[in-house]
DNA sequence: TGTACATCAGTGAACGCGCGTTCACTGATGTAC
DNA sequence: TGTACATCAGTGAACGCGCGTTCACTGATGTAC
C-alpha cells in the first residue's frame, strides 16, 4: 500500500503509457464534472452520465475516486483553478483598476450569465453547498475566500480603506446579480439587473 | 365537471366540515412543503416525506395537487406570501426610512441566516430554479418582482432618483451576502460577511 | 328525525425507473529474466 | 531481443434503495327522501 515516499501520498508513482492515460482520464471526468455539476447541480448528476462524457462507463469510476463525494470535492477546487487561476496571477499587475475594471464587466456580463458550465461556481453552487459533504463545502469556501482576498488586494492597492468590507460587499452582489439574472428568463430583464449591478458596483469602486 | 361558475375555476364548491377539513390538509402540505424545499431543495424533498411531516401518507397527496411540480408552485408563491405579505403592507407607513431601515437589518442578520426553512425564497431557490418546471419559475421571478418593486416604492419615498438600478443592486447584494454567510460554516465569518454588507447597505441608501 | 345511498379524503401496496456502489472479468501494457 | 507472467484501467451486469405516480380500497361525512 506505502508507495515508500515520506507522506502517504499516493502521486507519482512512476510516469508510463498506461498511468499517463489515467492521468488523462481523471482530468477529463473532473472537467465533465465541473460542466455537469454547474449545470445540473451536484445532486442531480450521476456518476454514470459523468463518465459517459468522459468516454468511459460506469464501473470505471472507483479507479479514480473513492466515492461520487471525493469527486464533488475535487470537481469544486477544479472549477475554481479553471475560473479563477488567471484573474489571481493578474493581482500584481501594475494597473491594479484596469484589473479590477475587466473582472467586474466580465463578471456581470450576459456572456457570463449564459455560460453557467464555465462560469463562476459561487452563484452556480451556494445554494446546495450547505447540503454537500463537509470537504466539498471546504473546498468551496476556500475558493470564496481566495476570490474575496484578491478584490481586496486590489482595493487596497486602489488606496481604498475600507477595502475589507468593501471586497466582501461586492462579492456578495455580484454573485447575488449574476444569480437573479439567471432566475429571469426574460433577457432584457435579465440585462437590465446586470445592468444596474455593473454600473452600481463600478460606482462603489470608483469607476467611471 | 363544471361547477356551474362562469370561470373553470375549482373554487367553493359549498362549505362543510368535510371539505374545510380537506383545505386544513391543503394548507399543512403548502406549508410542511415550503419549508422542506427551502431546506432541502425542491429536489431532495420527497412527496412521501412532505405527506409525513402533514400527518398523512403518500398517496393522498394526489386529491390535493396534480403533480409534484404544481405543488412546487403552489409552495413557492405561499414562501412569498409567508415572507414578505406583512413587508409589502407597510409601504405606505409614513416613515419609508424606517421600514427599509429595519428591512435591512432583519435581513441581513444571523437569525436569517439561521432560519432557512421561514426565510426569504430568494437565496433558497435561486441556484436551482433554473432548472425547475416554467410554471415553478413564474411564482419565483413574480415574487423578486414584487419585493423588488417595494423596496424600490420606498427609495422613491426617500427621495432618491437613482431608485430603479438601486433597488434592484440591494436586492442583489442582500441575497448575495445572505447565500455566502450561509455557505460559510464559521459562525464568526459568516457574521463578519453579514457585517461587511449590513454596513455598506446601510450606507448605500443613506442610513447611519 | 331516521334511513339508505353517494361522495370523496385519505390509506397502503404496487409499478417502473434511475441512483451509487460492487464485482468478476478482459485485454492492453509493464516487468523480470 | 524474446517470452511468460503480473498489473491494473476500464467493462458491464447486478445489488439494494428511494423516487413520483397509480389504484383498488375504506370509512367518515353529506345528501335525498
Amino acid at each position: 500500500m506505502d508507495d515508500g515516499s515520506g507522506t502517504m501520498s499516493d502521486e507519482t508513482p512512476k510516469p508510463n503509457r498506461t498511468r499517463q492515460k489515467k492521468a488523462k482520464s481523471r482530468e477529463r471526468i473532473l472537467q465533465e464534472a465541473a460542466s455537469a455539476i454547474r449545470m445540473e447541480s451536484a445532486d442531480r448528476v450521476s456518476v454514470a452520465t459523468i463518465m459517459g462524457r468522459a468516454g468511459m462507463t460506469v464501473g470505471g469510476f472507483y479507479a479514480h475516486f473513492a466515492s461520487k463525494d471525493e469527486l464533488l470535492a475535487m470537481a469544486v477546487r477544479h472549477m475554481f483553478e479553471e475560473r479563477y487561476s488567471a484573474f489571481l496571477s493578474r493581482l500584481d499587475h501594475p494597473d491594479a483598476t484596469h484589473v479590477l475594471s475587466q473582472f467586474l464587466d466580465t463578471y456581470l456580463s450576459m456572456r457570463h450569465r449564459d455560460a453557467v458550465e464555465r462560469g463562476c461556481p459561487i452563484p452556480a453552487l451556494a445554494g446546495e453547498i450547505g447540503r454537500l459533504a463537509p470537504p466539498v463545502r471546504d473546498e468551496f469556501t476556500q475558493g470564496i475566500d481566495r476570490l474575496v482576498a484578491g478584490v481586496n488586494q486590489l482595493l487596497v492597492r486602489m488606496g481604498r480603506e475600507d477595502a475589507d468590507d468593501l471586497s466582501a460587499s461586492l462579492i456578495a452582489e455580484m454573485t447575488g446579480a449574476l444569480a437573479l439574472s439567471r432566475a429571469q428568463p426574460v433577457m432584457e430583464k435579465a440585462e437590465a439587473m446586470l445592468s444596474a449591478s455593473r454600473s452600481l458596483v463600478r460606482h462603489r469602486v470608483g469607476l467611471q
